[in-house]
DNA sequence: TGGCCTGATACCTGAAAGGTATCGCCATTT
DNA sequence: AAATGGCGATACCTTTCAGGTATCAGGCCA
């Protein structure tokens, strides 16, 4: 049995006439005729009463109409449903991100991303790097926004936004006084830092930068967020070095302040695997791209 | 599309291997590969992910599996519930039959067509001969139980059962004490024949009979069934001549006799349209015609 | 009875599906 | 790193089957 069939014999039952439905369908009378008759053969079943010049449809033909109909409606929602998630216009897409990403450019990304694809269901989650490494590895995820980028030849990478390096200080910090504080300063301080773990880490480039103002910090508190992190930091444990994005949302105890001296910067990079070719990803990259564009361009012109 | 296709992909889908799902369908691999990159064109839509050695299926792949299952489910229920309806396991069957039959042994054939084809929907209803006839050649039933049987060329017909007249007597008859009547006797009585219309009916049968006895009723009242008929015996209007079995359900107010004089019986008789070759119907008459030899074989061996 | 309408049949052509052989890629092995 | 094996894709041929044209056959009407 093949839907052509189904086709060709609801177009009989429609019009009870071979020829007319043989024009319905831009064919010619006797091909027509012919894959009924086989129709029927392969049903073993009669399912149009010829017995007058007027066709008629049998009980079998009326039963197999009402199937045929819905046969062909679910096959077309079939193919548009098919369609639509093989264009990436529906589906799932399961992204996940550093802490630290929440508050700059990511929300607004995920956010225009939703309103070109709003039937895409999105399944976001939070992870440090290594997190995030493995679970795109593993295919846990489609989509990983890693700070800085991720290091394997399997990953496509995406650079959304760089941004600069701040301080996060306790409210009742020394320092909270100063609009600017000199890096080199804070030899006695104690920082917050994180990951803790895999090292080197995120960490390890603040250690790196103060090492080069020519100072270890004096205490060290390791967590494994951002999170975990700045809310050390509200609590008055220590200082942490963060992105500039992190400064938009304010948080109680906390206050940000711009420092004097190595400032590498940091940059947010979207990752998915080179294999993962689903279009609901190639879609999120293909926006990325013009979020960064449009991010450098705002960078230069306010710089 | 097509169901092949569908089924084909949906092979793949499971095996997760062209090989292997080739061997399933018992074809070679190569063109099934190729109806799967036809399928993937057909819809414009990556359906495996063939960048791994190990294939996976694409959420579009996820889809169209779902799709494709239900669709091939509903195809088979479409076939099988076809072929029922088409060998008259199913469907409907539309049975009229004269008032007087369903008394005899017509229950008794619709009992046991129903025990043979317990799906088959049965719209039983009574009308008189000239209704069945009518009915018949409009299509408004499948089966016309008459007596006696249509006169018309286009019906089919099969004998049911032949049985001999008897009187219907309001049970304050002076004959009710008799355990036969001559018939010859009742000249004085009134009649109770039916149907009015259309004459000659079985009305004039029963005149005919009395007309060969010598005599001719003193009165008569026509109705226009065997129901109404019998309703004006059991209330003493008069008598009737009905046909024996239908003495085997009593009635207050009606008592039956055997009758001496010419008895030519009355016949019930099958009809269908000779163009109605649904099984429903075919397969009724069949059940008829096993009725009518052993009914005959019955009738033989109680005589 | 002849003409017409309509579906069925005969026969041919072309498109498409299936088969065999083989390629190319990747992954594993030594 | 080259060889090997597994697997899907491709090339090319064969076969099957759907579609087209011409025509037949039966019912209906004049």
């Amino acid at each position: 049995m093949e839907f052509r069939r189904l086709k060709y014999f609801l177009a009989v039952a429609d019009e009870l006439h071979f020829g007319r439905a043989a024009t319905r369908l831009d064919m010619a009378q006797p091909p027509l005729s012919r894959q009924i008759a086989a129709l029927e053969a392969d049903l073993g079943v009669q399912l149009f009463d010829r017995s007058r010049s007027q066709i008629r449809l049998t009980q079998a033909g009326l039963v197999l109409q009402d199937h045929a109909r819905q046969l062909l409606d679910r096959l077309d929602v079939a193919y548009r449903e098919t369609k639509l998630v093989g264009s990436g216009g529906a589906g799932r897409l399961r992204i996940a991100f550093v802490g630290s990403a929440s508050h700059g450019l990511l929300p607004t990304l995920i956010k225009s991303y939703r309103s070109f694809y709003p039937e895409v269901e999105l399944a976001l989650s939070s992870m440090n790097n290594a997190e995030l490494q493995r679970a795109l590895v593993s295919r846990e995820i489609d989509i990983a926004v890693a700070r800085p980028e991720l290091r394997d030849e399997e990953f496509r990478r995406e650079p959304l936004c760089r941004e600069r390096l701040i301080l996060a200080l306790p409210d009742n910090s020394r320092f909270a006084a100063q609009d600017q504080v000199r890096l080199a300063d804070l030899g006695d301080q104690t920082f917050v830092l994180y990951p803790r773990r895999p090292r080197p880490s995120y960490a390890d480039v603040v250690l790196g930068i103060c090492e080069r103002e020519g100072f270890k910090p004096a205490a060290l508190e390791l967590t494994q967020d951002f999170q975990s992190a700045i809310s050390l930091v509200s609590v008055g444990v220590g200082l942490s070095v963060v992105p500039e994005s992190v400064a938009r949302t304010q948080r109680p105890g906390v206050i940000y302040r711009p420092y004097i001296g190595h400032n590498p910067g940091t940059a947010l990079t979207v990752h998915a695997r080179l294999d993962n070719r689903a279009p609901q990803v190639m879609n999120f990259l293909e926006i990325t791209r013009k979020f960064a564009r449009k991010g450098q361009a705002d960078g230069r012109a306010s710089s």
